[in-house]
DNA sequence: GTATATTAAGACAAAATACTCTTAAATCAT
DNA sequence: ATGATTTAAGAGTATTTTGTCTTAATATAC
């Protein structure tokens, strides 16, 4: 499991967001419905992803949330570190102190490198770049209950 | 968190098991005191590795545990399989159906290749190269009580 | 045989994560 | 103002992961 359901979720829900071009608000239950999860948990990930700034909410009648900036100012990377809180980082598993620098073991450059190309993955990704692949896409396409991992 | 914890421990274990020449058996007390974990919880861990026939165990007086084969055929990934139960594999979070072979979002190739690398990377070390680089450690290097991850 | 050392097994507890539900606050429509 | 809609907040529950403890089984040494 590389990214907590929670963030899963973010993600799956910001593309349907970036998805839509009215700029309007959507609320959240008709975010949950098409991700087939639940209402309350969404609004709980939505919330975080508010307080970052990434989203917009309005309260009320014809309120929900939107995202506050345009999708090609809005990378993968932010909604990860908005929602798990962290940086995202796969550590050599085998922990040793003063290790790596000195007298790397096999693994040691792989591991990094590995790093380096999550960073670099979901930090160069936009949300446009994402929903873009949606948005052609045929439309009976829907996101699956499944999580994926 | 790629791995989990018991995994993390199950690979600490094993690497303290190949470092070993004598191929004697090993407590599980002393490979818990080395790496300053709960000897109950690892006793469990390694439990599910001589079930798979990757440690053997012995009861009694000067029992322990010990490799079941040469460190050179152990790989990391038998070992994350034994514990954590699946084939390791990092999905694309964003799960969508039918999704990918038609028409692949900006990070689909990606996604493929972070995978491969991994399968790659742990497929292909073994116990015997991982535990070179402890063995012609300094002395003093020891496991850390923090999990890395 | 009796005591001791050691893993095996499983019940139990704690913590983290995932999910649900209720109530409050804000906004809009009338 | 009143009531409906919608997010915010937080309490509460469920599940999974992590960790602890107790007892049983197996082997050795005397
Ligand atoms: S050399 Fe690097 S990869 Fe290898 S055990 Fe040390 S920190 Fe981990
Ligand atoms: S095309 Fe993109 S969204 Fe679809 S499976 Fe591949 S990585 Fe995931």
């Amino acid at each position: 499991m590389l990214l907590s359901k929670s963030c899963i979720y973010g993600l799956r829900a910001s593309i349907l967001l970036a998805k839509d071009e009215s700029n309007g608000f959507i609320t959240i239950r008709d975010l949950s419905d098409e991700l087939n999860i639940s209402f309350h948990f969404l609004t709980k990930v939505l919330q975080k992803l508010t307080r970052s700034e990434i989203l917009e909410s309005f309260k009320g009648p014809n309120g929900g949330v939107k995202l506050a900036k345009p999708a090609e100012q809005v990378t993968f990377k932010e909604i990860v570190i908005s929602i798990d809180g962290r940086f995202y980082k796969v550590d050599c598993p085998l922990g040793l102190p003063a290790c790596g620098e000195l007298a790397p073991c096999p693994l040691h450059d792989q591991w990094e490198e590995l790093n380096n190309r999550i960073q670099n993955m979901i930090g160069s990704v936009t949300l446009a770049e994402l929903s873009d692949r949606q948005k052609r896409g045929k439309p009976n396409l829907q996101f699956s209950a499944q999580t994926g991992s």
